[in-house]
DNA sequence: CTCCTTTGGGAGATCGATTTCCGACATGCT
DNA sequence: AGCATGTCGGAAATCGATCTCCCAAAGGAG
């Protein structure tokens, strides 16, 4: 009951392992009809199906490609794994996702596995700006590599990221329309590209007297920590912005536990645009990637010839969605 | 610039590519410490990393075990697959995750994808009870295939779940003691043996006069669309069980936005126990699945001689979770 | 000192599909 | 008819690591 061989395909078909090939593995070359017909249907009838390694062995190439993300844990890099996997799928391959556990070390075992040969091409996001880039360099030394949504320094390699200030000016701007002029900023993980440049855009609008709540990293329970230092800064804030929907959705619901009322007292913006955000009352206002747009580029960097790929940073616009957390204040 | 090969290594040792072979690979076989120590240094000087289809290709083994899950956008699945991965990583493999979008078709294709020679064994979440019966099949004729979490008719392999109908049990008994004798069902997915399940045993312990709600499938928008049929029939009821987390996320969402008090006027449980949970107002009561424990198990069973993987389902024992959205009626 | 056992290491076969190279045959043209 | 051109299919090389043989050398026994 062992597997069929392309072997066994040809004597069925009676042809040679060669033509078999050809007919299967959709050479340029022509083969006469007939032959193919019988080899199509040999291959049918005994359910065969090509031995991934050794076709990959032999073409030095897998038809799979990998990406790395910090965690599965928050549902954006689920989104933006699957903005990836469409745009995989619909050119014929396989998209194999890693989850880095939000830990460098974890992160370059990840990036080492995939690049031992199970993957043409690698997109990362990495875990952090200054750590991340070394296990991201030697990778790209060796198989196309392009990051997403994050970059990191010393990477070697291209990336194609949000533009996070414009992300954030639209925010504020969106604030201040609405009256809201005492400010705060939650940001996490600022070992992140992401969070990094979401902080500095907020310092440099808001100059250094800004009230900013730091975070190690982007999880719910964050958002919590969080909305416990806001309550006690009540007074003296009418609007918070987060780095990430995660901590947006913590904040509120402490907000909401203490009888802060959102958007009445103090209004409250996310990042990332995750679904979640639309079942929480109130809906909560957000920045929206381009992700699939984003995927497009991506992809097509990862194929371009690799000096196409010098390090630097692609930006995409972000989109403001704006929900009922930044109704003006008072509201119904 | 080309990848060393385990010949490049041997000659660099000056030594045969057996004998760097054992070395590297570790064969059970003797070698003279001087040698390995040459090898192991001149692998590392150049970077030398086995080509993995290669070796794939002569063991007959890959080191990698594969899960499809029904979707990712259910934050469950994360955790379901997460726990998997603890455990395949500490036997030293990798886990390639695939979404199947709750599509039957789709996970055909993905089993195919990963049958096609990338793992050596599979882990399946089936879509449908009905549907993915002969899929599963199929692959479980080529290698190991262990159902996980739902079981699949026709499947011909054994399956790891929870005890369903004990899980609804705690639940009913659990609002029962807090007082609350008017219970309805918002369930969801009864294509999947998990909805089906909990669907059955929520209508025998409480007889087919009781309130429930269906709905295709497990989404936090579905959640809402129930949301609005429960608000319709407040007077009648006094809490409701839902068969997914993601849908007693959206129900409480409505809830809270139509003015209804959780758990004052109704109290309300989830069921997976996902992280969110503890993110609402009030957090939600819900079911833990021992998810450690049951993927240990069936890495344990994917890996024993096919005869241990007669078609069957194994059940494990839930756990209650109360929190906040099942205190006793008109609260604090 | 010789013979036998043990141990370590190398040559080459092998896994299965792809692909190059070449020969056989048919067709078209002069 | 003879030659050039082109098409098609098969034999064999190839990808890189592993593993089976088998030979050589070293150590031990008599």
């Amino acid at each position: 009951m062992t597997a069929p061989r392309l072997l066994d395909v040809a004597e069925a078909a009676g042809v040679s392992r060669a033509t078999a090939s050809r007919v299967l593995a959709g050479t340029p070359r022509n083969v006469d009809p007939e032959l193919a017909r019988r080899v199509e249907e040999a291959a049918r009838r005994l359910g065969y199906q090509a031995n991934h390694s050794a076709r990959a062995l032999r073409t030095g190439t897998t038809g799979t490609i990998g990406v790395v993300v910090p965690t599965l844990a928050n549902p954006y890099f689920v989104q933006l794994a699957d903005a990836i996997a469409q745009h995989v799928r619909a050119a014929g391959g396989t998209l194999m996702v890693s989850d880095a556990a939000n830990d460098p070390a974890i992160e370059a075992e990840q990036i080492d596995t995939l690049l031992g040969g199970r993957v043409d091409g690698l997109f990362v996001v990495p875990v952090s700006a200054n750590e991340s880039g070394p296990a991201i360099r030697h990778a790209a030394a060796r198989r196309p590599v392009v990051l997403f949504d994050r970059w990191a320094k010393g990477s070697g390699t291209v990336a194609v990221t949000l533009d996070n200030a414009a992300a954030v000016r639209l925010l504020v701007e969106h604030l201040e329309q609405t009256g809201r002029h005492r400010i705060a900023l939650v940001a996490a993980d600022q070992a992140s590209s992401s969070g990094a440049e979401r902080l500095a855009a907020f310092t440099e609008l808001q100059g250094d007297g800004a009230t900013t709540v730091l975070l190690p990293n982007f999880t719910t329970d964050a958002g919590r920590t969080a909305g416990r230092r806001i309550v006690e800064q009540r007074d003296r804030i009418d609007a918070v912005v987060c780095g990430a929907d995660v901590l947006a959705v913590g904040l509120v619901s402490t907000l909401h536990r203490s009888s802060v009322a959102v958007p009445g007292k103090i209004a409250v913006t996310g990042f990332d645009d995750t679904e979640i955000l639309e079942l929480f009352d109130p809906p909560i206002t957000s920045i929206r990637h381009p992700l699939s747009a984003m995927a497009e580029r991506a992809l097509t960097l990862l194929q371009a010839p690799s000096r196409e790929r010098t390090e630097r940073v692609e930006r995409f616009q972000p989109q403001l969605v704006v929900r009922a957390s930044t109704d003006t204040g008072s509201g119904s």
